[in-house]
DNA sequence: TCTTGACCTTCCTGTAACTGGAGCGTTTAT
DNA sequence: ATAAACGCTCCAGTTACAGGAAGGTCAAGA
């Protein structure tokens, strides 16, 4: 089938398709006139990419997993080690983004907010009031 | 000062300095030599950047911060405004977060995890089982 | 005086993962 | 016959810088 056939039944751009096959996730058949040819094989990879992509693997991730994936002799251990290491990047972010609401929530919450100029998040911002060590995040 | 001093003072590398300086957001004095020369005021300025920055503040958000703070006759709610829709676009991508960290989470206590090649976390991606209608986010 | 090393300068490239568009060829339907 | 819809490749842009090359400048020591 042509890539937008493809591209329908796995969800992702055609675009997006053809810039897997430029960085080698991807390698579907060519027909005489040069339009490239999936297969339903290539389709289910690309939904697997597709899926792999919205849980936030990285690209390298997912040509990892798509390698453990066509390897019949894997080891389940390795992909839930992947697994693992995003939950644990995302819950690192997770706890960055909380602290930086926290500090934002805070300022907001100080701010008058009506026609007049002072402000607590631009004095914040500008260093007034005692210099703030590392005061939010890392 | 050198660029080296200011760097140093406000907490941010020469790099990121002098591509501020190529974005239009600070424009320090010359000196003879053509080495940049920051006077306090500049490094106030990249003090307060590096400070909004690390509150997550988009670039352009921080342009539009910097000139409201030089703005005398701005109004606060106008900052104001600015810091709570950081906090709503926050809040979304915790919540997207937290989104994605429970279907892995699931995925993960699902796999046994050991030399053996059957594995949940494969097969969900590969899509094996009902098909998912946007299971996890969007 | 010469040299060494630490600075400084500009410019180019690369990052992640695509997206948009130009300019062109092909297929399909009317 | 032609127009729309699709396909192709290649180039540029996105975010916010980081790394490095090639070269100029400056202060200190031998």
């Amino acid at each position: 089938m042509n890539i937008g056939q493809a591209a329908e039944r796995c969800g992702l751009p055609a675009k997006t398709i053809r810039y897997y096959e430029d960085i080698g996730l991807i390698r579907p058949a060519r027909r005489a006139n040069g339009y490239r040819d999936y297969d339903d094989g290539d389709v289910h990879k690309l939904r697997f990419l597709q899926r792999a992509r919205r849980l936030g693997f990285s690209i390298d991730d997912c040509r990892h997993l798509l390698s453990l994936y066509e390897d019949e002799s894997r080891a389940s251990a390795d992909v839930k080690a992947l697994a693992r290491a995003r939950v644990d990047e995302i819950d690192a972010r997770i706890a960055e983004l909380q602290s930086l609401r926290a500090t934002l929530a805070h300022l907001i919450s100080a701010c008058h907010g009506d026609d007049r100029p002072d402000c607590p998040i631009l004095d914040d911002l500008a260093g007034v009031g005692r210099p703030r060590k590392t005061p939010v995040g890392q």
